[in-house]
DNA sequence: CTTTGATTGTCAGGACCTTGACAAAGCATG
DNA sequence: CATGCTTTGTCAAGGTCCTGACAATCAAAG
């Protein structure tokens, strides 16, 4: 008389977002690769193309790493030449260099390309289902805090 | 006469997809700390209960880590008295102990409740359509390998 | 203005995971 | 049987990220 498991692995959401994040990311870092660009600085950069001028913590959550992660990742990035930073108070304001922008254009058409294979047996209706229900999963688990 | 990006984050679907994996990973690991498990040890220790006498390899691709991370996280798992191992040819077959049975029957309830409101927001018919859409992008996933 | 609290950047230390390498054990093909 | 390929477990070394701590800066409230 076993009592039936509160997870089953199978049917458990949370597992197969792991399985698909971990899909998503694998693939990815083997595109990138040749760019000579880990996902983590692939993100970096990304981000600050999209909202340039951000400070190095709120990059940090925007790549979702501890702000004392960024700071090595961002130091790397500076020593490579991708991006340039201005002191603007206490915060640390980051830019990308034109070599970035460059490297970045390159590298996030791989990206785009690998998001666009992942997607490939779903149709419009179903990518928008997918994301706006993994939006009411950020915003339901946001809730508690 | 800048160019549209290729990948906008804000409908990126790769993205989301990890911002929903980090949200559910911090909300798992904050309610697995009060039961003394991190999350990738609750994740070794619910595969070994739903698929017995999984090798240490095995466990390891289920939990999304090397078999080199696994052979540290098993010795951990295995001295704190959870699991037991028996030699079977090259492979080293683990089971759960009475104990680590007990312990996650505790820690399964935490992590079902999570996963139960990062659903809150879905109905049923939501929810299987959002688990069919990340194993296709899994499958599509695996194709190139 | 002063004081209190929150945010940011940074440094040091440690935890966790990875890559690389090796021998041992199956498996398969000849 | 014999040979080559794959898988498994393990050890060593390195990298990446995290936690804890501190001073500096900003914001807000008194």
């Amino acid at each position: 008389m076993s009592q039936a498991p509160q997870v089953e692995l199978d049917r458990s959401v949370g597992y197969i977002l792991k399985r698909a994040q971990s899909a998503l990311h694998n693939a990815l870092e083997a595109r990138l690769r040749s760019h000579g660009l880990s996902v983590s600085q692939y993100a970096c950069l990304e981000l600050l193309a999209q909202r340039p001028g951000l400070s190095q913590s709120e990059l940090a959550r925007g790549a979702f790493v501890t702000r004392q992660a960024m700071h090595q990742l961002a130091a790397g990035l500076q020593s490579a030449g991708l991006i340039t930073s201005r002191d603007d108070g206490r915060a640390r304001r980051l830019q990308l260099t034109a070599v970035g922008k460059r490297k970045l254009r390159a590298a996030s058409r791989a990206a785009a390309a690998v998001e666009g294979e992942m997607l490939a047996g779903l149709d419009d209706a179903q990518r928008r289902a997918l994301h706006d229900s993994l939006a009411s999963c950020i915003d339901s688990l946001a809730l508690d805090r």
